[in-house]
DNA sequence: TCTATATTCAACCATATAGTTGAATATTTG
DNA sequence: CAAATATTCAACTATATGGTTGAATATAGA
C-alpha cells in the first residue's frame, strides 16, 4: 500500500499530473502518453513507474505493450489528508467563534448588570 | 501566488505535515514547532520556510520571536486539483456506465427484434 | 530466423532537498 | 553596555530526483 509521501510526492510534479490528465480518456500505451512530452521515452516511462508505485496507475501488458490507466482510488490517501486537516481547521474556528460569541455574550451581560 | 506544485510538495514530507498538525492547536514559535522533532532548530526552520512559500504559514512577529500559524486558504490549490481529477473521473465512469446500459438496452432491443 | 517495435534496465550527470554546524542579526534583560 | 535568547543566514555534505544515452528483453511480423 502506497503512503501519503509516495501519493504526494508523485503528484508533486507537472508531468506526472498531465500523465493523469492524459489518461482521463482512457488507457494509453507507454509511447502515447510519452508522444505529447518534450523529453525522451525513458524519462516518461519513469514517471510512469513513480505513478505506479504510489498507486495511481493501473498497468496491463498486451504482447509487448504496456496500457497503463489511472486508478482513481490512487488519489484516497491525499485527498483523505487534506480533508482531515481541512476539517480539523474547521473545528478550530468554530471553537473560536463559539467562544467569541460567548465572549460577546458576557460583556453584554456585564454592559447590563452595570 | 504559490503554484500547485510547491503546495503538493511542500506536503509530500511527514515532517512538514506534523509540523501543520501542531499547528491545529493554535500558533506557535519556531522553537515550539522544533522541539518534539528529532532534527536540528535550523532544519525545522527550512520546513518552515518551504510551508511558508507554500502559502500554507503565516508568519508574524513580535520582538525577537516569530509566530507561525497554519494558513488553511494554502490547500486549497492541492484540494482543487484532486477533487477536479475526481471529478473528471467521476464523469468519465458515468458516461462509461451510460454506454453500457445503451449496450444493454440495444441487446434487448436485437433479442425482442428476432 | 532475421528484423522491427515496445519497453525496461543500467549507468551516468546535474540539480534539488534534507540535514548538519557555525556565524550573524535582532531583541530582551541584567 | 554586556549577556542571553530567538531566529535566520551561509556553507557544506549526503542522498534523492529528473533527465540523458546506450544496451537488454520480449514480442510481432516478414
Amino acid at each position: 500500500m502506497p503512503s501519503i509521501d509516495h501519493t504526494l510526492s508523485a503528484l508533486a510534479d507537472s508531468t506526472r499530473r498531465q500523465i493523469i490528465a492524459q489518461l482521463s480518456m482512457g488507457e494509453q500505451r507507454v509511447s502515447d502518453i510519452a508522444e505529447p512530452h518534450q523529453m525522451s521515452l525513458n524519462a516518461v516511462s519513469k514517471h510512469i513507474k513513480v505513478l505506479e508505485g504510489a498507486g495511481l496507475l493501473i498497468r496491463r501488458k498486451e504482447g509487448r505493450t504496456y496500457y497503463l490507466s489511472f486508478n482513481p482510488a490512487g488519489l484516497a490517501p491525499a485527498a483523505e489528508w487534506i480533508e482531515r486537516t481541512r476539517a480539523m481547521w474547521t473545528k478550530r474556528l468554530d471553537a473560536l467563534e463559539t467562544a467569541l460569541m460567548a465572549d460577546e455574550a458576557d460583556k453584554q451581560e456585564g454592559e447590563r448588570g452595570g
